[in-house]
DNA sequence: GATCAAAATGCAAGCGCTTACATTTTTAGG
DNA sequence: CCTAAAAATGTAAGCGCTTGCATTTTGATC
């Protein structure tokens, strides 16, 4: 098997008759070159099959034109839209991206991004807002451009990009009530480093506020983002003293995994209990019935996100873009059972 | 905005007053250095939030811990669960991983590897085994290990960790043809380009071979993975002149989209046509009725991939490890219409 | 204490690239 | 043609790290 080692820029310039520099200047501001020499060097490049060795390249230029992005988790698709279109807007721009995930865990996160910016990110976009002052002023100290995603939080100074998720779930909430639930569960993820989750509970208290109920009556439960794991935390509010009349998912994935242990229940929804989700995935469109839910604007906040830090300069002042969330209702939320509103529903869905 | 850059070797090798090269033992060779030296780096190391830098790292050691996996997609969840197992034992073992996607395209596939390899890449995890000839050299010519995965090809050298895609489907067809189906349909993402989709096609044609039906009767349709498109495929497919009993579908999340499209044309699933997948997704699970499909050892292959690459010592023989699949049945795929069979199968489960 | 191998440490040469600065070549005007 | 400015190219000094080799320190043995 033979040894070969990658051709070197130096390869190329010998190659090519020229300097390293010329070499390296063809490729990094070709218009700096003169075309016949241009086509000399390029010539070599593709002859030798040449590429540029990466951490050379940082090292030296100490840009590498590369962005992380650090999600809470691959194992689902929660995340992989805003990706994909944040991939895009990179790659569109001549800049490539890196991922990792931090599996929920805010320690695990702090390593990943300590990770990145070794590894030379230009710049990074992580998933909500609340992490340790410390880790922020890590990354502000070394002058790594920052855009937080899928939250907006006005108390700080960071760029962002995302929506109010309080809102979001207390449209919801104020739905849910107008048919007639009065029983409130609700479940996400663990809670305690997720603002997310956090939050889109604080819009369903508030909901309730706005209606004179107690939003000390909702049940609540945590869970992992799991069909089946989401399924036992179902069942466990389902078992509450007082059983809700819908259970509210800070997820659409948790909403699926409700809807199905419902099925093996033996329970009909929206029937004997309503089931709302969050996000609009794919996955939300394809259960019988439907999954009720907030739409979340995947692609425009990767898309945005990617905007923000490929214009980031250093020391420069930061954005807060919000977008917007809405309603969409499928069947997975409907009146309140013995509610009076009942038949007047019915009537209006068709 | 301060200009600070991150602390050196060199920095923590001044402030531990030793010289950089014992700072730079302490972190890779940490039995080489006296316990008090160790000591006093550490304390440096640790005060001045000190990291090594990626990219000089790699230039000067060239090795960088750093596995690349380039699947096709990020847009579903058909290749998550196997890179988290992946990601999992890297992490296990110090090693970190980056995640770049093709969009099914080669070229794009090509650029990815070729990205990966400048970034110093210690190895590659690919999906399938069907490239050019050209890229494998370049591969071996450099010296990177490889695994491919997600079928099993023995025509070659390489190591492989996955499955027969052929016969997995045959077992499929086989049984849809014990059910008395005998107009098939079958659908996948493009197969030019993707050895796993042609392979399935070739189980189904020898499972309807063996069965002495005409291969070529059945009727084929090509389209992304996603819901909706997979959909109207689906109706393509339902229009064909002589129409399908079964449509078998490349991938679970192309059985999800059908089924849907089922339901909307008003059409009941097993009883008016059978559907079934392949992958044994979550999603799978989730629809009524289930999917039928075929389970894919997801972490195993990314558990053993993994392996594979960490063990691999260049020039070393390869390895070809191939994994069971087997079929789960759900609800989607049942007798044929008007089959002599129906009664029994209701019967049976039922 | 002297001796010597083993252990610990330091020195310095790169790794492959970019880029300030110096030098050469080209171009345009007179 | 000559000249000066502009354009193109070359020279060489790092970027932050690892590592072979040289040197010093340690510690066991006599």
């Amino acid at each position: 098997m033979s040894n070969a080692t990658l051709p070197t820029l130096e390869d190329v310039a010998r190659e090519a008759k020229v300097s390293t520099a010329t070499v390296s200047r063809c490729l990094n501001t070709p218009e700096r070159v003169s075309e016949t020499t241009r086509n000399k060097v390029l010539e070599a490049v593709r002859a030798l099959g040449y590429s540029p060795n990466f951490g050379a390249r940082a090292l030296a230029s100490k840009r590498t034109h590369t962005y992380g992005a650090i999600i809470p988790t691959m194992a689902n698709a929660i995340f992989a839209r805003g990706l994909q279109a944040f991939q895009e807007e990179l790659s569109s721009k001549g800049s490539t991206l890196l991922v990792a995930s931090s599996s929920y865990d805010p320690e695990e996160e702090e390593k990943q991004i300590r990770n990145m910016v070794a590894r030379g990110a230009d710049g990074l976009v992580l998933i909500g807002t609340s992490r340790s002052e410390e880790i922020y002023q890590f990354l502000q100290q070394h002058n790594i451009p920052l855009v937080l995603t899928w939250n907006i939080d006005r108390s700080n100074t960071h760029n962002m990009v995302g929506f109010d998720n309080i809102s979001a779930t207390r449209k919801l909430a104020t739905r849910a009530v107008a048919l007639g639930h009065r029983n409130f569960a609700y479940m996400s993820a663990e809670r305690q480093y997720n603002d997310r989750a956090r939050d889109r509970l604080e819009g369903v208290r508030q909901g309730l506020i706005g209606a004179n109920i107690n939003p000390d009556t909702i049940a609540l439960a945590q869970s992992p983002y799991s069909i089946a794991e989401a399924g036992e935390a179902f069942q466990h509010l389902m078992s509450s003293e007082i059983r809700p009349t819908v259970v509210m998912c800070g997820n659409d994935v948790q909403a699926v995994g409700a809807l199905k242990k419902a099925r093996e229940l033996g329970l009909h929804v929206p029937e004997d209990v309503s089931i709302t989700g969050f996000d609009d995935l794919e996955l939300a469109t394809v259960v019988e019935p439907g999954i009720t839910t907030v739409h979340v604007p995947h692609r425009e906040m990767g898309r945005r996100a990617a905007e923000l830090l490929l214009a980031a300069v250093p020391g420069a002042k930061t954005q807060k873009i919000e977008l917007d969330t809405y309603l969409v209702e499928r069947g997975s939320l409907g009146p309140a059972p013995n509610s009076p509103f009942k038949n007047d529903y019915l009537l209006r869905t068709r």
